[in-house]
DNA sequence: ACACGAACCCCCATTACTTCA
DNA sequence: CGTGAAGTAATGGGGGTTCGT
């Protein structure tokens, strides 16, 4: 249940920065492809649980902040709905508010069953205006529901991008009420959020694989590091007389694991190279490395062991 | 209380189409 | 102009949840 793996549990999250300041949100009506979506990642205070739950729970089509919603309002892309053969979007001559194929899906054609966007769908895409055939979908023929996929115009876009970033998924009404403002059908309000989500999570699994190949790097660095010191330590350990006049490590460190001490002295400073960045909150991938310090004296022990020998 | 089916939603993989270099 | 790559809208299937019977 909750976020079933959302990646690797990591404590990062994308944001999606359409312009930082949702102020000037009007100017930010350009250049669909320059600027894509600039992903960046930032690490907000705690991971996120759930956002769908919490979301639901939170959001009744109500409280919207009344910020978007007169910036929705602003933008006013609710243009009345085209007719049908001529919906010519000049610029990017996009939009397809009637797709045919949209609504056909038998497991959700009557999901949507508000009848509206029915009646849009029921015929004539023809958003595809005159040339439509122009290489794509090869038959169109009249009959066949073959489709024509036709860019959300750059309003669009914009409007769903900025309603993401509030919350990446929608409840019925919000997904009507944008539909209606977007001039598009549920449905496809519906996909571009499902859409949304998918790429917002690729974004974020190799976020995440970046990031493990950083631990696994210093992991394995550490390991070798770790090999040098052992061998280091038998060495010292063969040679009896170094060994005894050599001064007792300060501290000791037990590994939880596997219960074995290891030096940890002032010459040995094992504590000192997890080089990484800092970890993840929820993930650990250097692994259960906790170093407690355990105030062992070896040459105490070893006395006693002598002494204890009959 | 429990089982069952329908409706709905989401995720995922994939396809189909558009745009651009 | 043709072509491959990248981006993305749309589809279909499967799983989970909710609700009425």
């Amino acid at each position: 249940m909750s976020e079933k793996d959302d990646g690797l549990g990591l404590g990062l999250s994308l944001k999606l920065g359409w312009g930082e300041n949702d102020d000037d949100n009007n100017n930010n009506l350009n250049h669909h492809q320059q600027q894509q979506y600039p992903f960046y990642v930032h690490k907000p205070p705690q991971s996120v649980p759930n956002q769908r739950a919490s979301f639901n729970n939170l959001f009744h089509f109500h409280d919207r902040s009344s910020e978007t919603r007169s910036f929705l309002r602003g933008i006013d892309v609710n243009l009345p709905p085209p007719p049908p053969s001529a919906v010519v979007d000049d610029e990017n001559a996009v939009s397809s508010p009637n797709s045919t194929i949209s609504s056909i899906s038998g497991k959700r054609s009557e999901r949507e069953g508000n009848g509206d966007e029915n009646e849009r769908t029921s015929s004539s895409r023809g958003g595809g205006s005159d040339d439509d055939d122009g290489g794509a979908c090869g038959g169109d023929g009249d009959g066949e529901a073959s489709r024509k996929k036709l860019r959300l115009s750059k309003e669009q876009a914009l409007v769903l991008e900025e309603t993401f970033k509030e919350h990446n998924s929608l409840n019925p009404k919000q997904k009507q009420a944008l539909a209606k403002q977007l001039n598009l059908m549920p449905r496809q309000v519906e996909v571009w959020f499902q859409n949304r989500r998918a790429r917002t999570k690729l974004k974020q699994t190799e976020v995440d694989c970046e990031y493990l190949k950083n631990c696994c790097e210093n992991l394995t660095e550490e390991n070798r590091r770790l090999q040098k010191e052992v061998q280091e330590l038998r060495a010292l350990k063969l040679s009896p007389q170094l060994y005894m006049n050599m001064n007792p490590p300060t501290t000791l460190t037990m590994c939880p694991s596997c219960e074995r001490v290891a030096v940890s002295s002032t010459s040995f400073s094992s504590s000192a190279t997890m080089p990484s960045a800092p970890p993840p909150a929820n993930l650990n991938p250097a692994g259960p490395t906790i170093q407690r310090p355990v105030p062992v004296n070896p040459w105490a022990a070893m006395l006693n062991q002598h002494r204890g020998r009959p």
